[in-house]
DNA sequence: TGGTGTGAACAACTTCACAGCG
DNA sequence: CGCTGTGAAGTTGTTCACACCA
């Protein structure tokens, strides 16, 4: 594992890479190409062995890569063999079809706390026996209950302020939903989801032809 | 505007500028520089007068952008001008969530049929007053009820199947919210909105530091 | 004078093409 | 012999730096 810096786009395609791993060693193959597995998940099959390249030879010269072995390669580079606990900022419709997930579930991820700031939420129990607790308190249940991701699903103009609270109370990852920039400090890693972006891009697309 | 291939990315920041001008405008800003609107959607000026000289020149020298006729240009070169209508498959907890979810509704998308394979749903009329059609009836709503695009939140399993379906139909622009890459004709226009991408990613970032 | 518009330099990422090894 | 691993070439996207103009 030589010391360069690997590009972000590497790290999403590592996680489509296990997705389909995961699938076709359950099908019970138990050898694929670098071929076949980049065709599955539309990408150059260069492109694949050079993505893996960054972290190491799990391939064998002639055969391919074993699923199984691959695929607990990838989850180890990609931190998943922990379980990571979720912290949910916004308990509206989205943020409660997020508490629900399937795919968060089964790949490690587990709320373990919800906020919100309308006081007619707070204080309610969710389905899952998650308690809706008070933005304000946060300090008080991270140190009851710890996690280490906080998901933003909080209007648009909330976020950055719900953001802080946060961070101050030792959060260092964000996956936010809400459409704006956030600004965090350098230790902090956010990764965004905005569905109107992608909405818009279509429209434009679909304007242009 | 000359014949030069735009930058998807460049697509993606101009969706942001306008949801930027969109707020600077009715906070009663009517000049904005590239250095200031550059700043508050977190990318480098050069960039953002490189985006829009792809389309024209919108500014003027030594003075700026006037923020409203600005805006509107770039929706205008997104296609908002126009209300999209959209077409939901996969009536589960996040397809309803998008369904209540503001900014589509905002921004000018409207969600105009939905579609379930599940018997015991369809049939049903969800509170928006929208009724929940078999996915096998799709074309006889179509042609009733027309859709530009198709929104995907069925489980990851069903939706190649549910896209050709929906593409049969005559839809030509996908919102794939399902953990799959899909195999679509030229003329369709695919995007895809993955969470557990980027909570894959974040875990990468936050295991390596 | 000050901020836009843009060619040219730079940086990042992807694909090719083939050496090297099981 | 076939498929991986990888330097080199190609492509795409970003930033610099300054000419140009209201």
């Amino acid at each position: 594992m030589k010391y360069i810096k690997i590009p972000p786009a590497t790290i999403y395609r590592l996680s489509r890479y296990s997705r389909k791993l995961s699938l076709l060693s359950r099908e019970g193959l138990e050898v694929v190409s670098s071929e076949k597995l980049a065709a599955e998940c539309g990408v150059n099959s260069a492109q694949l062995r050079k993505d893996l390249a960054y972290f190491g030879e799990f391939g064998v010269r002639g055969v391919g890569y074993y699923t199984g072995h691959l695929l607990q390669h990838i989850k180890n580079i990609l931190g998943l063999e922990k379980e990571w606990r979720l912290g949910l900022f916004g308990v509206g419709n989205l943020g409660q079809a997020l508490l629900h997930y399937p795919n968060f579930i089964n790949q490690g991820y587990r709320f373990v706390a919800a906020f919100d700031v309308d006081s007619g939420k707070i204080g309610q129990t969710l389905g899952s026996g998650l308690e809706i607790s008070d933005m304000k308190d946060i300090t008080e249940v991270v140190s009851r209950e710890p996690f280490e991701i906080g998901v933003i699903t909080t209007p648009a103009g909330g976020a950055q302020q719900v953001v802080e609270l946060a961070i101050e109370a030792g959060v260092k990852g964000i996956l936010n939903f809400a459409p704006v920039i956030l600004r965090v400090p350098g230790d902090v890693v956010v990764e965004y989801v905005d569905f109107t972006l992608r909405l818009d891009s279509l429209s434009y697309y679909l304007s242009n032809r």
